[in-house]
DNA sequence: GGATTAATATATCGATCGATGCAGAAATCC
DNA sequence: GGATTTCTGCATCGATCGATATATTAATCC
């Protein structure tokens, strides 16, 4: 089911073939598609059974090229993070001030979390319920990319403050803290069938606020 | 484990005892217990095993007294709505105005989310991912029950709006969902080591561009 | 007390869980 | 070519999954 010719996927472009025999099946193509079914159901719900059936592959091969399920789950929430997570906040490192940064980042995320039906809807980090129990290792790991997008915001926050587009009497965190909270509460609305316009509605909304404060001045 | 004469409480007041030797355990009391494990827990990840020591029976007692692991989440959904998720709703219901009872929900949200030690964080409605394939039944139910707390919100601000204190161009479908999305967003956080300052913080900025709408007149 | 009814404790059911042993197959090195 | 290395397909490991069969115990009815 894959061509042999494309069985050099991590090898430098110097050649040196590694010595055995080659693998059969593309990795980042199977990585990509037990990303989609952790993203779908989770971790504790999807088997390795529903992954070597979706990824194509036999369960030794899939340990011998992740190590387990739970490192397969810990790159796949890698690989989600750099293929779909990055471009939420693309706009948001773009945008010239904090309020569009925000407002493009609820945006971008309402469009992103509905998707166009070739994906999961909503976040997986977002979504992820591992670590309630058991697993305390990657309970660990999708709290701290929870965090990370709080930072992401809060640290715009601050340089939204130091530049005197934001007042200082604004509780920064607070408000990074906000954002998260409608952010995460938007995957929750999207696995229930929630559509963009929806979204995008409640980020208008969520927005609403902004000028109201301060911080819009 | 269970004092002999606490294996009355199903019984009518007047008696007439069930023919057969009486259960030994608390009915309540278990599904109490079953409740903060699946609150805690989630379903799958929650084993027969897990409950029967949790509630200090049998399997074949719990089998007898509920049916299955599905019937029994279905009760403890029931449960938790009736023990706790209705506390949240009683100022929100008793509120004389509609931004009064919302700025309510979401004060008391943060506070009941948070906790004070004795329960599971975050809400098991929200935070529950029954129904990701599989458990299409349990699924329904979980998502009826969210739809339930953005239709009370909905109505409130359509009576809000009959009354005049929200005008008519006010979007009220698209308000309960935003006050939706904060609520299940808090739920991710208290998850995450939120304390309820940080909580009550989020739900004073939802609130701070109600004033700065319409809305608010 | 004897008959009836229902709940408990023990043991276990078939299925599935995550994870491997092993033999054959396909590549490199020499 | 032969030796070596690695991947693949098949079979299966012990553990646990949700759920029960069976025998015993404890209650009511008569």
């Amino acid at each position: 089911m894959q061509k042999s010719g494309s069985t050099a996927q991590t090898r430098g472009a110097a050649g040196a073939r590694p010595r055995g025999r080659p693998r059969a099946f593309d990795r980042a193509a199977a990585l990509a598609q037990a990303t989609r079914l952790f993203w779908q159901k989770g971790y504790e719900t999807t088997s390795i059974a529903d992954l070597t059936e979706a990824m194509g592959i036999g369960a030794p091969s899939l340990y011998a090229a992740f190590g387990s399920k739970e490192a397969l789950y810990a790159e796949a929430l890698r690989y989600y993070q750099e293929a779909y997570d990055s471009l939420v906040w693309a706009s948001f490192m773009a945008a010239g001030s904090a309020r569009e940064a925000v407002r493009l980042l609820l945006r971008d995320s309402a469009a992103a979390l509905t998707g166009n039906g070739d994906h999961p809807l909503g976040c997986m980090i977002a979504l992820s319920s591992v670590g309630s129990e058991g697993h305390e290792e990657l309970g660990a790991l999708v709290r701290s990319a929870r965090a990370a997008g709080r930072d992401r915001v809060e640290a715009r926050l601050a340089r939204a403050v130091a530049e005197g587009e934001i007042p200082v009497s604004v509780d920064v965190a607070g408000l990074a803290r906000f954002v998260q909270t409608v952010q995460a509460g938007m995957s929750i609305l999207a696995r229930d069938g929630a559509d963009r316009a929806e979204l995008e509605a409640v980020a208008d909304i969520a927005m609403q606020g902004w000028d109201a404060r301060a911080c819009g001045a």
